[in-house]
DNA sequence: CTCGAAAACC
């Protein structure tokens, strides 16, 4: 069946679509129009054709927006015999959201191509009805590496990523997109670790990475915290000259996979290097900065980046701030930039900024304040907002407080609970704890498991909460009970007030030996590379307990130990942490 | 004309 070649009113109606569709799917950067469809463009306004609405830089992304009737134009066009033309409306329906509207297109077509297909299947994939994808590629009559390419993106859109592998493991003909799609599936997954392997036996294949496999295979670094890994990935992009050079987006990707990392030196390396820093490569740096408490260094680094004057700031910008200003401590420099966001700088608040500065004011002990925050601000609090105020409680022992924030939270988690009833542990009101555990119980609220990784010699070994299944996992209790009797020696008590993370585990378990970090950084003490910084990646937050421990290996070993938690980083030097155990 | 692809609150 061959495709009918498309005429001149074909890519006049291709034109008109993508200028309408442009703002519909940002992400996607548009390349420069050559000249010879600017003057379409021209003609097609000569045409008395609808004008294309006007491209803003920085588009609010509707889940839906109306197309123009773009479809009755098609028909008057008489550009039924073209394929070309419908797949791109079906794309563009499909990118709307308007997936019925795509499939109405796809179903009215006397002829289908397999881009037809391919676009239809894509569609579903965007919408994540992964049913209908499905049911359309059972009458794909020759799949192509793009139809099945489209299943397992989304597949792994939808959360399938058993199944995704599946198809992926199958398709015949695999191509470079095929890999990156699966290895940044994964990711997108929380499987950092499987799309490592995945990018390594992309390699083995003899596949040749392209500017999306390197940016998958940072973003796996980034989870799972793979320093060694991500250095190789850099190395292996220089070596191989695989780029021309890093640009804003690669750089970024590169600065913020070190920064996640906890190699801030490196990440600041690259950001001097780069040759052109956009909005995200600024954002990226100030928040890596802020992230590894070096608070005043990211908010003269935002100061640079307003001298700079090449760039703007936008909501992200002012997060990472706020974020500094948080570990920092800055809570009037926070408080002036925050009322500075709207009045100075033109931007929106919009929810993440009441949660940075909840955060900051909380954090403080502000916590009235914080609480004024709350019930001013424009929007509905979410979860994250109570969560702040409540750490913050738990830090400045405001039981209170703490119970309003658990109770305004709409499906708290566990770690939510836990960090109540640490506080109820901590003031010494033994029945709250024993309420929290009940509440706990009957909601059924499922627990989140501790889980640590670190990486050894380029390879990354997770550890979970109480999990013995490392086949090194003797070795490991072995040297748990050395470092016990070390700490022994030195005056180390456990600290009971906030033994759980994890309320099951604590009645089973007595001791804290278990949580993974601690099976982290035993791990690092027997396997890594002496005077080489033991780096881990965590999920949850530290507690106070796994904190100390941290600290005194770090002293007893004189090993500096790397650990990045849900929020933030945590290096500590003999015996003290960046933190200032303030975290 | 179709598949993948950088920053973001606890």
């Amino acid at each position: 069946m061959k495709p009918s070649r498309p005429n001149e009113d074909c890519f006049r109606f291709l034109f008109l679509l993508r200028e309408a569709t442009a703002s519909a799917a940002p992400r996607r950067r548009l390349p420069p129009w050559p000249p010879r469809r600017r003057r379409l463009r021209r003609r097609a306004q000569a045409l008395h054709l609808p004008p294309p609405p006007q491209l803003r830089p920085r588009p609010p992304r509707p889940r839906r927006r109306r197309l123009p009737p773009l479809h009755a134009l098609l028909v008057k066009l008489g550009l039924q015999p073209y394929e070309r033309v419908h797949n791109a409306l079906i794309q563009a329906y499909g990118a709307a959201g308007l997936v019925a509207d795509a499939r109405r297109v796809f179903d009215g077509m006397s002829r289908r191509d397999t881009v037809s297909f391919n676009s239809m299947i894509h569609g579903y994939a965007t919408s994540g009805d992964v049913a209908s994808a499905r049911e359309v590629f059972e009458r794909v009559p020759a799949p192509t590496p793009v139809t099945w390419t489209s299943m397992v993106a989304g597949l792994c859109r939808a959360g399938d990523v058993a199944l995704a592998r599946r198809f992926f493991e199958e398709m015949p003909g695999r191509d470079v997109v095929s890999w990156n799609a699966m290895i940044s599936g994964l990711v997108g997954n929380h499987q950092p670790v499987e799309a490592l392997d995945l990018f390594r036996r992309m390699l083995a294949e003899g596949f040749v990475p392209n500017r999306g496999t390197v940016l998958g295979a940072l973003s796996a670094c980034v989870g799972a915290g793979g320093l060694e890994t991500g250095k190789w990935i850099h190395a292996f992009v220089e070596k191989k000259k695989l780029f021309r050079w890093w640009d804003e987006i690669l750089g970024t990707a590169l600065l913020d996979m070190y920064a996640k990392c906890g190699a801030v030196e490196l990440a600041l390396d690259v950001f001097t290097k780069l040759r052109s820093r956009d909005t995200h490569t600024w954002n990226a740096m100030i928040n890596g900065l802020a992230m590894n408490g070096y608070s005043t260094k990211a908010l003269d680094m935002f100061r640079q980046m307003e001298l700079d004057g090449t760039v703007v700031p936008d909501e992200v910008t002012f997060l990472g701030v706020l974020l500094a200003c948080s570990h920092g401590g800055f809570v009037d420099v926070g408080r002036e930039y925050f009322y500075m966001i709207e009045k100075k700088y033109g931007i929106g608040l919009v929810i993440e900024h009441y949660a940075c500065m909840v955060d900051l004011l909380a954090r403080s002990g502000h916590l009235q304040e914080a609480h004024k925050i709350i019930t001013e601000m424009p929007m509905k609090p979410d979860r994250v907002i109570w969560r702040a105020l409540l750490s913050g409680c738990r830090l400045h022992r405001d039981v209170k407080m703490a119970e309003t924030a658990v109770s305004e939270m709409e499906a708290a988690c566990s770690g939510d609970h836990v960090l109540l009833s640490n506080l109820y542990a901590a003031v010494g009101r033994w029945s709250g704890v024993e309420d929290v555990r009940r509440t706990m119980r009957s909601k059924g609220i499922e627990k989140i498991p501790g889980c640590s990784s670190i990486e050894i010699n380029g390879s990354i070994h997770e550890f979970m909460s109480g999990d013995k299944s490392h086949p090194s996992y003797s070795e490991i209790h072995a040297k748990l009970v050395e470092i016990g009797s070390r700490m022994q020696l030195q005056g180390y008590v456990t600290e009971t007030a906030e033994v759980f993370h994890d309320v099951e585990e604590e009645e089973k378990e007595q001791a804290l030996g278990h949580h993974s970090e601690k099976l982290a950084i035993a791990f690092g003490l027997i396997g890594g590379t002496p005077n080489v910084a033991i780096r881990i990646v965590k999920n949850l937050r530290f507690c106070a307990d796994c904190h100390n421990f941290a600290k005194l290996v770090s002293q007893i070993y004189h090993r500096e130990i790397v650990v990045r938690d849900r929020v933030r980083f945590h290096h500590f030097v003999e015996g003290t942490c960046s933190c200032n155990d303030f975290w």
